[in-house]
DNA sequence: CGCACATTGCGGTCGGCACCGAAGTGTCGG
DNA sequence: CCGACACTTCGGTGCCGACCGCAATGTGCG
């Protein structure tokens, strides 16, 4: 009655699938699409660091990677960014990386939900502040007339002085660095605070306590210091910005 | 705050990943898989020769399939029947087989699933009838008081008299294979019809033109001959056997 | 009991691929 | 304009695995 020509469409799916599955069936390829599993962008060298491989070793695996549509690229300057090509391939590594071979293992899966949660929440970007904080920062910012959107970011005169009285002096503006620049949020796809005067208030973050770093990675959390300075300065509700509004808690 | 020994995690994942991929990654094995799809039991020799490659060459595969969970074996008489280890692997291999790599691929997906229903509906196993249609043939012969279950199959005496009537003249018995037998499916999980009397009963089917089969494999669709002989025979209503009662209608 | 057949185990061969180091290209920042 | 840095490209090396043929094992059937 139907199955007629099963012979090709299995053909066509059979180079399909030991196409993707020989993507992943590399150590090396794997690590990176689990370390990618978090949902942000990750550079190129990180990525060699992270599986300790060489940097031209990783350069032609992304680059498969993102040939077989497992990966999306984005350069940015010198460097080049690459993050999971969907939330179909982030479901698929998941469920691949959770099949047991023999006996069961416990709920992997879950503990990489909750870590991809953890790191969407704040992070560093390259220098700077990223993630729902960062967004927010840029935000607030923005919202209390310290921060011009237009043609890029440009702090106002009262911003320039907010800056100066947090840091306690302006950043160095030597360079052809600018004080303020739009990132794209990888999370969040909204842009975050960069340039020099982002650099500097990360550093001055992490220097004062407000934010520490969560494990090897760049993914950050914020301490009692932090609410107090984020709230008193912006006006930010960093327990607010820990739940994304439109994910209510499905802790699975 | 949370987050930590996310290494470890990952490691683990990353072996389960990679040997998951591993093992899809290979082509013949891949084909094996795809064709496994179909919900069927089917021998080491028959995907040696689906795949084309040498008996020890698929039987190497096959334990690997089924050391790394793939894959589920079942030992019967000389022969060793595999089938996919259940439907989370069947959905796993599928989603994989259905990722487009660049750009997308016609719904293929929709085309297995169609397929794997009508094979479930009726086919060879070995060289008897089997799927849905098979057990409904054993169903009726046991109740109509033509087949005794105890002990294994046995034929009563108006059972002999009923297999005569059909085939014309009875199978031969002279060797020490049984003269019925029961045989587990493998999609329905219950017994059909096996032994000499199964094999002739499905010779003489396909003589008659009541069933014949679709494509290389061992799927078996029913014309209207077989409607009528099945009905008239045994009562047997096949239309009603195409979609299970179990299973109303979700054509994905 | 003996033949036929399905399957498995074992060496041996060969191709593919993951890896590195070194050299080249483009960008950032002073 | 120049140095530092991120990344890419290009040989070259070594290992892993897919494949086969042959021999051995176990089962079904006459």
């Amino acid at each position: 009655m139907c199955g007629a020509d099963d012979g090709r469409m299995t053909d066509a799916s059979q180079i399909a699938l030991t196409r993707l599955a020989g993507l992943l069936a590399d150590g090396t390829r794997a690590t990176f699409c689990l370390a990618l599993l978090d949902g942000r962008a990750w550079t190129a060298g990180e990525l060699a660091r992270h599986a300790g491989v060489a940097p031209s070793t990783a350069s032609e695996h992304l680059s498969r990677l993102v040939a077989g549509g497992v990966l999306a690229e984005e350069h940015q300057g010198r460097h080049r960014y690459v993050r999971l090509a969907g939330p179909a391939v982030a479901q698929l590594i998941e469920d691949m990386a959770a099949h047991d071979p023999p006996a069961a293992a416990p709920p992997a899966t879950l503990r990489v939900a909750g870590s991809r949660r953890a790191l969407a929440f704040a992070r560093t970007c390259y220098d700077h502040l990223a993630g729902r904080l960062g967004v927010a920062i840029a935000d607030a910012l923005t919202g209390r007339g310290l921060l011009e959107r237009e043609a890029g970011f440009a702090f106002t005169e009262a911003g320039v002085a907010w800056l100066g009285d947090v840091l306690g002096e302006l950043p160095a503006t030597t360079g052809r660095r600018p004080l303020a620049r739009p990132c794209l949020d990888w999370t969040e796809r909204r842009p975050h605070l960069a340039g020099s005067a982002g650099a500097a208030l990360c550093r001055h973050a992490l220097e004062q306590g407000w934010v520490a770093r969560i494990g090897s990675g760049r993914a950050l959390g914020v301490g009692p210091a932090g609410g107090e300075a984020f709230s008193r300065l912006l006006d930010i509700d960093v327990a607010a910005l820990k739940l994304p509004p439109d994910q209510p808690d499905n802790p699975v």
